[in-house]
DNA sequence: AAATAAAATTGTAATAATTACAGAATTGAA
DNA sequence: TTCAATTCTGTAATTATTACAATTTTATTT
């Protein structure tokens, strides 16, 4: 399935900002920001407004084709995978990786006897990633 | 122990302002951001700056005696409970909820041994905490 | 194919959270 | 009491995000 009809299954009419920005987030697992996604399509779409991207953006999330992470303090980031999986983040360089989440169902069905309604489960990390762990000591 | 004392075991000098703030944060347990804390403490001290506030609560969390969340995307939310906990934000009335964390050792060991050094745990839910899914059920 | 309506995009201006910074106030030590 | 260091304050600057009106593009109707 091309992105044309990706964004179609997600009840989004495609357009060629919102393929650029799709596609972008299908094929960079960076966890791009507003800033990245855009200077990345500006090259290709130099007409592009960061308005469009923001607003795209929203739109995905909005129709369940992508999900905003709020790890980062600075800035809101985005990811393309919408599949049930925890993130790591490297205090040292930014980056944000995936990691495998195992959803705790006692925890789910403590929340719900208690009357929650859970709709969303957000799992995060934060520590150093095995290549600044191995920058790091080489200075020492 | 009293407050105080309690700034001073995390390394924290106690001053007029970091006693009131630390002394709000401990005792409600509303994760409350920047603008509630200088809000609830401007009548007892009218001079308080918010800057000041910002200032207070980046030194609680550096010198770990507080921990910020980045659960909800307006702004940053602050805990003065530092012990190993999830959250729970009600879509719906904005609250964060404090929810029991059960730490899931295989997860902790796969990034271990992948070199990942893990210094931070974050767990949260979104959904409908239960007086609002009563207050919506009651309008139908 | 031309005219029209609807939707999407753009750029600028406004808003809001956060940070930088310099001066004032407070604290602690000599 | 004096001096130095620290903390606090208020304003200005910065940055991310949103609002909005004008323009452009797309889809529909005639």
């Amino acid at each position: 399935m091309n992105v044309y009809e990706y964004l179609l299954s997600y009840d989004i009419k495609p357009s060629v900002q919102r393929i650029a920005i799709m596609d972008y987030l299908l094929k960079h697992h960076t966890h791009p920001c507003i800033d990245e996604i855009y200077i990345a399509l500006h090259d290709d779409i130099p007409t592009l407004s960061k308005t469009t991207v923001y607003n795209t953006l929203k739109l995905f999330v909005e129709h369940g084709a992508a999900k905003m992470l709020t790890i980062d303090e600075r800035n809101a980031c985005f990811d393309g995978d919408t599949s049930a999986h925890a993130h790591f983040q490297c205090k040292c360089c930014g980056r944000i990786f995936d990691m495998p989440m195992h959803i705790n169902e006692n925890e789910m069905n403590e929340m719900t006897e208690k009357g929650f309604s859970v709709e969303e489960v957000h799992s995060y990390y934060k520590g150093v990633c095995p290549e600044c762990r191995k920058n790091n000591s080489d200075k020492n």
